[in-house]
DNA sequence: CAAATAATTTTACGCGCGTAAAGTTTTTTA
DNA sequence: TAAAAAACTTTACGCGCGTAAAATTATTTG
């Protein structure tokens, strides 16, 4: 009952005993006041539960605490999971994470930056739709904002991409594949939205090419995110019509990966490393739900944490050096292969 | 070259040859201004991009046009499809959405509103975690902001409670599992974090009384949010022990029962409705992955676009009317039966 | 302990917009 | 076409806080 009713930062100072200003300085750096004054502070913080008016905050000064964080499609467990490690790097350095989906719309994308640029943010990070993005929008943006590229790399956009190193992850994979069995074909998109793909795809060829082998590749059709249901239907198509030349099937990701194995059960055939099956089936990402497929899926994981640890700092060195004029660094980090029992 | 860089609402004036007032009014409402002035607006406003600063406008507004919506858990496809549909419905009603996830943790989950609380939001969508919540703190949040409780109802909390009916569902799905095989087990957590859970489990028990059936429910351990890996391990432990009365299970949720299908793939039995099989799996969500899984997954649907449409509309009803005396109102959905290969 | 330094207080202005009141112009109604 | 109604302009104040400058007080240094 004894609880007062702040109501601003001026009737906190009369509460507090402390003059305005200083408060001021206070919430935007608690160690630019003597302790002395702070311990008062936090006192009187205790028993009132004031807290500036954010608004007002950001109105005035030039750099909010406000931090975008925009990823294409947040229905995938993928980049929630990316999303979320992102978001709790974001809140311990002090900032508040805004975090929106693309839903794998173009225009929705632009919407997003368009929000953010109203609400002035210190920074941004950027995962963007790939092939389908507007390039032109998102390079404006990104001469507005410090912005970090991460996920999928469109050259230019951004001061620093920071992403996973698919070359190698492709290349540990179909080693992996001929080792333990059958050089792998390469099973993909022929117009996938992000360009991670093509990075695959190319490092597939390479791959083969190293080791003496033929590369095969099946790209099949189909636009859009729902790419379980694009792997289910060209995988039917493919194992159908036998057009594999060999026993082993390495997806260009994992969603990919377990539409495919729906397509395989549906087909009555046995996916798996043992000798009894018909069929190894290898995907890339290390998505959430590969451990639970049937048979669990061998995939390569993305390093997360360093993914998204690099990212939020690159972003914060930049906001706090102020200077944006440095080359646009490119950082990789390379993944593990996940050997389980579907390859 | 020649666009002029307006800075604020005043200059924009000037350029517009509209004052300053009614230009306030029409970025609040374009509709409560005479057509040919709203005209000359928008003709001076493809000539110059101005946009209102966001922060002055909340800072002075006593109402924002901010609208909160928490989830407990967006990692979760389940939930990040939901909020995904009222994301959309709320940008179409001309509000600003604020999308939160609380991985999880009931911390967190005060948190959110803690942070929604400092943009002073017109609304707020709550899907809380359920049985961890700190329902006190839930309670002094829904008493000072319209707040409407969807998917998981905690008594009291909200305004209203918009939600799937889990005891039709269940019912259903009771009736037709009986019907075309055996009488299910019912396969559940022992202390789910969600309180759907408990719903169905008694809507379970009530369904196998009227059939005149004995009812035979299993509940595991587990504690958290993995709830395939839960659903994987207790299923082990099951299968193993031979704890089934009956051939068919019925699941508690979808994620349980992606689990369960993992445990019974590697325990080498066949899942699935044709005769050749030793188990029938059903679950109950329609979970983004049902259609995925190894057989596809029988289980019944949330009315997902019902919910979020009722939830949003019912929200607007109560910020535009001002009044949140009335009584807590419950809206539940059916959902219908999925027959896919599983069950 | 006096001087130098650091932190705080006082005073004052500005940010960009909401909004109220009174007066003016335009549109609608009869 | 005059009167009534609606929309607009002018003027003015307030929101809650950032921030600058000068004056004052507290702390550190030698």
């Amino acid at each position: 009952m004894n609880i007062p009713k702040i109501r601003n930062m001026e009737e906190f100072a009369s509460f507090s005993g402390i003059s305005r200003p200083t408060i001021s300085r206070f919430f935007h750096d608690p160690d630019s006041v003597r302790p002395a004054t702070r311990e008062k502070l936090e006192q009187a913080l205790s028993q009132c539960e004031y807290r500036p008016n954010i608004f007002a905050i950001n109105q005035n000064r030039k750099l909010t605490k406000n931090l975008g964080i925009v990823v294409p499609y947040l229905a995938d467990p993928f980049f929630a999971e990316i999303a979320r490690r992102i978001e709790n790097l974001v809140i311990n350095a002090g900032f508040r994470p805004i975090l929106l989906s693309s839903h794998g719309d173009p225009a929705l994308e632009v919407a997003n930056l368009d929000s953010l640029r109203s609400i002035k943010p210190a920074g941004v990070l950027l995962a963007p739709l790939g092939r389908t993005s507007d390039t032109d929008a998102l390079a404006k943006f990104c001469s507005d904002f410090p912005t970090i590229n991460f996920d999928a790399n469109i050259y230019g956009i951004g001061d620093a991409f920071i992403g996973h190193d698919n070359s190698h992850a492709t290349k540990v994979m179909v080693e992996y594949l001929t080792r333990s069995g059958d050089a792998p074909v390469f099973f993909e998109m022929l117009t996938p939205t992000n360009p991670n793909a093509g990075k695959r795809r190319l490092a597939y060829l390479d791959s083969m090419e190293e080791l003496g082998l033929e590369p095969h590749i099946i790209s099949i059709e189909g636009e859009g995110w729902e790419l379980e249901e694009i792997g289910y239907k060209g995988g039917l198509n493919v194992l159908q019509k036998k057009e594999l030349s060999t026993s082993t099937v390495f997806c260009s990701n994992d969603r990919l990966a377990i539409g495919f194995l729906a397509a395989a059960f549906e087909m009555g055939l046995r996916v798996g490393i043992d000798n009894d099956s018909d069929l190894r089936v290898a995907g890339h990402d290390n998505h959430p739900f590969s451990r639970f497929t049937c048979p669990t899926l061998t995939t390569i994981s993305h390093n997360y944490s360093e993914i998204a640890k690099n990212s939020v700092e690159t972003l914060m060195s930049i906001i706090a050096s102020e200077n944006r004029d440095l080359e646009r660094k490119t950082l990789l980090f390379g993944g593990e292969l996940v050997m389980r029992a579907s390859a």
